[in-house]
DNA sequence: GTCTATAGGATGATAGAC
DNA sequence: GTCTATCATCCTATAGAC
């Protein structure tokens, strides 16, 4: 019988995203997304070809704003720095879900306690940092130290000394009051 | 027969972050870490009882770091910032293979070629933002943009609206030369 | 400390009826 | 569009010999 709901994919990818960020991409089975649409697996595969092309539509919407983010910077020198890092900021809350649940899958960390140990950690550094447990001055420490440690991440191809020093420069003046 | 190295449990640690981090957690089996040593799934569990104890015994260290790191930073208040920073940016370095591979598990997103996707487009908008290839410059806009997003992600708690003013601030200082 | 063998279960995916 | 039934595969983990 057909369902109550018409559209349907659209359940499916809203559900699914919601399960990926809480339990992360792996460790959400198919089985589990259809039980809580109250349909079968069987079902699923007519609306998606596999698993993985389910995660690709999910990450597709922040893909393509990630690329016309990056159109723009790159056709012209736009209106000034801070415009971009709002309009950054803004995509980064638009995708928020994406980032939280497919960007880090910490499913596994988060079972064995060690997850919450680390964020822990993070978050009384980032308060005592400012010492404040106000969402605006913690925002600070949060850039400075967010910022220094997606270097370990993204600046791979390079020698930490060759940019330890600028680094920790940005993440001081992201941290300090103006 | 007793293998040729004395410390395997150290051996399967080595190959089992490498897998991890190369991998995933979820998606590296004993059987492959096994497969990798020359020894059999049984012997894993000679040395670790459990798959998820091999992780935490591998996400330990950092822990235990980051846990002394908090603690120095509770009992006195340090000798400025900078050095803080200095030294927060010390740790990163010492567990990037731990923050690389265990806590942003990527590979389901990197088989389905979207990572890349992304990484590439966050890097190109990062040597844009500072009109230059050179890691010391880069650096700024990673530290601005990486810690623009991991506000979206470690500010769950608070209403975006009352940090956003303080965390581009923030970027905006990290990312301009003093 | 390492092996063989296997229990016991979940998973992604497909075939074919309705 | 959704179902039932099933396949083939892989997994973590354990028992017990050597």
């Amino acid at each position: 019988m057909p369902r109550r709901n018409a559209d349907t994919r659209e359940e499916i990818r809203e559900v699914a995203l919601d399960l990926f960020a809480q339990k992360g991409f792996e460790q959400t089975s198919l089985r589990e997304i259809a039980e809580r649409l109250d349909i079968t697996k069987a079902a699923l595969y007519y609306h998606f070809p596999s698993k993985d092309e389910l995660l690709v539509q999910l990450v597709a919407p922040l893909a393509t704003d990630l690329a016309a983010f990056t159109a723009v910077l790159e056709e012209r020198r736009p209106d000034g720095e801070r415009a971009i890092l709002e309009d950054y900021f803004d995509l980064c809350e638009r995708h928020r879900r994406v980032f939280q649940g497919l960007l880090r899958d910490t499913s596994a960390l988060a079972r064995t306690g060690s997850l919450l140990q680390v964020l822990h950690n993070r978050d009384r550094i980032d308060r005592l940092l400012v010492g404040s447990d106000d969402p605006a001055e913690r925002a600070r420490a949060v850039v400075a130290l967010g910022g220094l440690q997606d270097c370990a991440v993204l600046m791979a191809d390079a020698a930490p000394a060759a940019y330890r020093r600028a680094a920790v420069d940005a993440a001081l003046r992201a941290l300090l009051p103006a």
